[in-house]
DNA sequence: TTTCCAGATTAGCTTAGACTAACTGACGCC
DNA sequence: GGCGTCAGTTAGTCTAAGCTAATCTGGAAA
C-alpha cells in the first residue's frame, strides 16, 4: 500500500479538505454528492460549491457530473479518508487523555484536524494502542487508507426480535449525544428489539446484560447504528 | 484580570496572529520592530509586511511610525501572549506527554496554535500541573496575559567568574538545540563563567555540579541566556 | 408534449493576503 | 549642505474562497 504516490501536489488548503470530508460522507452510502447537500452540511451557498466543484474536478479529487452531483476519484477518496482518520484519532485521544466528553469533542477535532502533522496523529494513535474505533464507534481507517465497511442497520428498521450491537451513533449534535449517553446507548452496547409500533412508531429494546427496557422514537432510532449479532457471541475489538 | 473584554471583535486571522507574535518577540527588548526584520522572520516580502502592519494598526492591535517601525498597543499585546501562552504549554506537552524531542517540537506547535481552543490549552495546562516555563526555559505566559520578564544575560555578555543559571536556549534552530542538548546546556543547568577569549572570542565555562568544562563559541554563546545566581542558593520554580 | 420549478451553474464582486515593480524618505558621507 | 543608498511604502496584480443576482436545465406534472 501507500505506493506510487510521486505527486509532489502542494498540500491541500483547510477548504478543499473539508469539502473531500464532507463528499465522502455524503456519497459513502453509495451514488453522487449533490451541489445543495455539500452547501447544507457545509455551510456555504450553493455557487460557491459549484466553484470549488470545477477546481477539485481540474485537479483531479472528484468526478463531475453536471446537474447530477460529484464522487470522490481513488485519489480524492484517500484524501478524504485521511482527514477521517485524523478526526476520529484526535477525538479518541481528547477523550480519553484530556477529559473531553462525548459530546464536546467533535468542534475541537474539527479544527485541529487541519493542522495536526501525520507524525504527531501516529504517536496518538500509539499512545491509544492503534484504536479501530472513535468515541461513537466509528471505525478509524488505517494509515494506509483502508476502512471497515461495516454493514449495519438503523434501529429504527431492525426487525422485532434480532438481537443487536449499537456500533455507531450517527449524529454530531450535542444534545442528543448526551441523552444516548444518559440512556447508556454508547457503542458497544448489546440489545434486543422488542417491538416496533406501527406508523413510524417508536422501537421498543431491552439492554442484553440487564434487561432494562428503553423507548426510542423514530427520529432518534434512525441515528443508533447497529450491527447483528448471530446469537451467542460478542467481544469486538474496540470500545 | 480579563475585566473589560466586550469586543466581540472577529477572531484573528492566522496570519494576524503570526504577525503579532513576531512583532512581540522584536519589540520586547524595547523599541520598534522594523518592517524588514518582520518581513525577514515570517518569510514574507516587505511589501506584505506594509500591507498588513496597514490593516493591523486600523484595527488597533499596532501602533505604527511611518519609516521607524511598529509596536504592539495593550490589545496587541494581549494578543500576543496568549498565542505564545499556546505556543509554549503545546510545546511542553508535545515532549512530556508525546515523546517529542527538544528540537522537532516547534514547527508542531507552530501550527496547533492556530487551531486549539482556549479550553484544550488550559486542559493540557492542567495535565502538565500550570507550569511556569517551556521546555526552553522560557517564561509561560499565564491565562490572564501575565509574563515573568526575567532579566537575562546572554553567555556571551556574561562576566568571567560570575556563577549563573542557564535560563533560555534562544534559538530556534533544530541542529543548534540539538547540539546544546548533547552538550548538557539545557535550562536549569548552573554553571561558573570561567574565562573568555578576547576579540569576540569563545567563553569558557564550567557546569556546576560536576564541573565539566565547555567551550562556547560566540554565535553559540548569544544564544544561551543567564540568570545571575546570587551566590549559594538555587532550585527554580519550573523546569 | 409542453410547461414549470427546484436545483445547478455562470457572471461579477469582495476580502485577505501574498507578490513584483516603481517610487519616496531618512540619514550618513563627502 | 547636497547626494546616494537602502529601507519603507505605494500601486497594481494574483489566488483562494466566499457572496448575491441572474440564468440555465432536467425531470415531474399537466
Amino acid at each position: 500500500m501507500h505506493a506510487l504516490l510521486r505527486d509532489a501536489t502542494p498540500p491541500l488548503t483547510r477548504s478543499v479538505e473539508d469539502y473531500l470530508k464532507t463528499i465522502y460522507h455524503l456519497s459513502s452510502q453509495g451514488g453522487f454528492a449533490s451541489t445543495s447537500d455539500i452547501a447544507a452540511l457545509l455551510q456555504v451557498a450553493p455557487p460557491s460549491v459549484s466553484g470549488m466543484v470545477k477546481r477539485l474536478s481540474e485537479t483531479g479529487l472528484i468526478e463531475h457530473v453536471p446537474y447530477r452531483g460529484v464522487q470522490l476519484t481513488p485519489q480524492g477518496r484517500r484524501a478524504a479518508l485521511r482527514m477521517i482518520r485524523r478526526h476520529r484519532i484526535l477525538e479518541l485521544y481528547l477523550t480519553q487523555h484530556l477529559g473531553y466528553d462525548w459530546g464536546g469533542v467533535h468542534a475541537e477535532a474539527e479544527q485541529l484536524e487541519h493542522a495536526v502533522s501525520d507524525d504527531l496523529i501516529e504517536r496518538m494513535a500509539s499512545a491509544l494502542g492503534q484504536p479501530q474505533y472513535d468515541p461513537h464507534g466509528d471505525p478509524i481507517p488505517t494509515a494506509g487508507g483502508e476502512i471497515e465497511e461495516a454493514e449495519l442497520v438503523s434501529l429504527a428498521d431492525a426487525a422485532p426480535g434480532t438481537k443487536l450491537e449499537l456500533r455507531q451513533v450517527a449524529t454530531q449534535d450535542t444534545a442528543r449525544l448526551r441523552y444516548f449517553a444518559e440512556q447508556g446507548l454508547t457503542p458497544g452496547v448489546l440489545l434486543t428489539v422488542t417491538e416496533r409500533q406501527p406508523f413510524n412508531g417508536p422501537t421498543t429494546i431491552s439492554l442484553v446484560p440487564s434487561g432494562d427496557p428503553r423507548v426510542v422514537g423514530r427520529e432518534l432510532a434512525q441515528h443508533l447504528l447497529c450491527r447483528a449479532v448471530p446469537v451467542e457471541q460478542h467481544g469486538h475489538p474496540g470500545r
